[in-house]
DNA sequence: CATGAATGAGGCTTCATTCAT
DNA sequence: AATGAATGAAGCCTCATTCAT
């Protein structure tokens, strides 16, 4: 029923999604999802919890997987996770990142802060896995993480147009970028690397 | 009269802004608006177009400024211009970016248009001022440009979380990180850059 | 809910009746007018169709009615048919013939459409009864037809302001009217008959 | 100016045309004609009473005319012109009469007027004609009218589709008409002239 | 419990109508 | 005197939301 719902705001404009769609779709009234969802934005805000709560149990499995590589770097396992979920779900991540962006001013309470949620998980990540070489504060992870994850939205978007591109090696660019900027951080001079 | 348009479409959905409300801070009436634009999808589009014009006029003309540096790198120059359009107008980078990918399906014939013409624009910038390296296509451009974008835009937001960054710097740092990325493409082991 | 329609369109012009003033009448609300009709065209439409099938039926049981004394005319029973629906049934008929004689062009695809039909099907009464003299063809029985349909609805305004007449008699005026063009059609000259 | 305008009623509804319609192919502009007329019902007003004076004077003109011949018919002058009028100036016509009957309510002052005053005068011409027989009284004369109107009307439409029909015959028709409904009224019983 | 049917509230759009030029 | 530009008022339509079944 979520699913249908997800699918749906995935594909269109909140304001422009209709309840009746998303009970069609759901194989349902909707009547029943009222019971269920209490409003429009009840079921909105049920979507992103949901969505949200994968998308934090995918990275951090990844980051504590036991079974991964011991000489793998950590970070690397919880970007690659990230990276391979935006990917493999898009419509996952439009109603996370991409509605979330659109939504101005306080509309939906989880709807913002959907966003937060997903930049802080992502920062933490950084910070956790102590990525970062000294001197780099949480402030800087932050900032990683925004790009990270505007990177991966961007990456995502361009694998639709070019699908024979290989999520893998574009997984490996993004961290690479991420530890490029860590570098350039270092030396925010200008050119070279 | 776009004026006050950009900034409501700036500040809310496309669904959520009221006609009245734009017409309301231009300081004129709702149907003095339709007489000139049409139609509210008519307002939202003259707001593309002009964004977009200008975005792209402050692109060419920091690419082919002859007051620059003889030596400075024109891609530098364009990257430079760009992010500094998206940090000095948010509004109009929000409404010619979020907006555009936030609508679901061919919504405006303008909107989604939008953001393909930044896209363009940016990805032309990378490619005819040859900063790519041997063996990069334009295909690698067109990766290149929607990574500095998505990168941009969390840049533009992560500075209204921290005003007292300055902007010059972090100029530098986009810039800095997309040299990384044609580095990291040519490279892309993973670590170092 | 098609009768408080049909009523509030024999009142006043298309233009000036209001939905809502529709839906009142009919004891229900807009919403659930558009539901049902979908549109204020589809509204109108109906009662176009509605009261067109109605008087369709009206002409071919009197004409066919096998009750009817034997020796009588058919075409008689016909026109007596007509004519008393559109004394009794003045809404209706305000509808089918005078909303339709006054849109302009193409208004309706039902509206105009409707006048043709009511014409058609007393053209057809007319021929097809054999009532007319020798030598009379289909196209006399056309003009004849647009004629009792013109008698006809004068004729029901004249009842407006006399109503002690008797449409009965009256009736038998419009029949003796239509007889009387046939022979004056056959000797146009003009006196007695 | 006006003519623009009974063209343009002619053609379309009341609500259907545009004041700015009329401006424009009066070859002015809107305020102008608000200065002359006042309002759109104005402007209407206007119409209807510089065609409804037209008419009178065509059938004033044809009834008294001393150059007719003797041996004629008054009623049957009166009649041809009536006749003659309407197929000649269908757009006035269609102003005084169609736009009349379709208008209900007290709609315009003078709309439902013109409509009456077309009546009696036609009820005149045939009562101070003197083309009754005894016993007739002007109760019979209104009906004739009304009769004589519809026809006509009837036989405007009839044109339009069978250009190639003489309007004179066709006048001979409703006269001959007019003539059999005397003769059908002092003998209602039925069939027959 | 789950649904078909109904509605209250509100948005876009359009005209008839009037000032400043 | 004639007009381009501006607006107040109002209508059609839609959608989130709720009763009777």
């Amino acid at each position: 029923m979520i699913d249908a719902a997800v699918t749906a705001f995935s594909r269109s404009d909140y304001h422009t999604v209709r309840v009746e769609q998303i009970a069609a779709a759901a194989g349902t009234s909707k009547p029943t999802m009222y019971q269920y969802l209490g409003s429009k934005e009840g079921i909105f805000n049920a979507c992103v919890r949901r969505e949200s709560e994968r998308l934090m149990i995918a990275l951090r499995t990844a980051v504590h997987d036991p079974r991964a590589a011991r000489g793998e770097d950590p970070l690397r396992r919880g970007i690659r996770a990230f990276f391979g979920f935006v990917v493999d779900n898009r419509e996952s991540w439009t109603v996370l990142y991409r509605r979330a962006a659109a939504s101005g001013g306080p509309f939906a309470t989880e709807v913002t802060r959907a966003r937060e949620r997903v930049l802080a998980e992502v920062t933490d990540l950084i910070t956790t896995c102590g990525g970062l070489p000294s001197g780099a504060r949480e402030r800087e992870a932050a900032l990683l993480a925004r790009i990270a994850v505007g990177t991966a939205d961007a990456f995502a978007d361009w694998l639709l147009d070019h699908p024979e591109e290989s999520p893998e090696v574009m997984a490996d660019h993004v961290t690479a970028l991420t530890w490029a900027h860590l570098d350039a951080h270092s030396a925010p001079a200008g050119a070279g690397a």
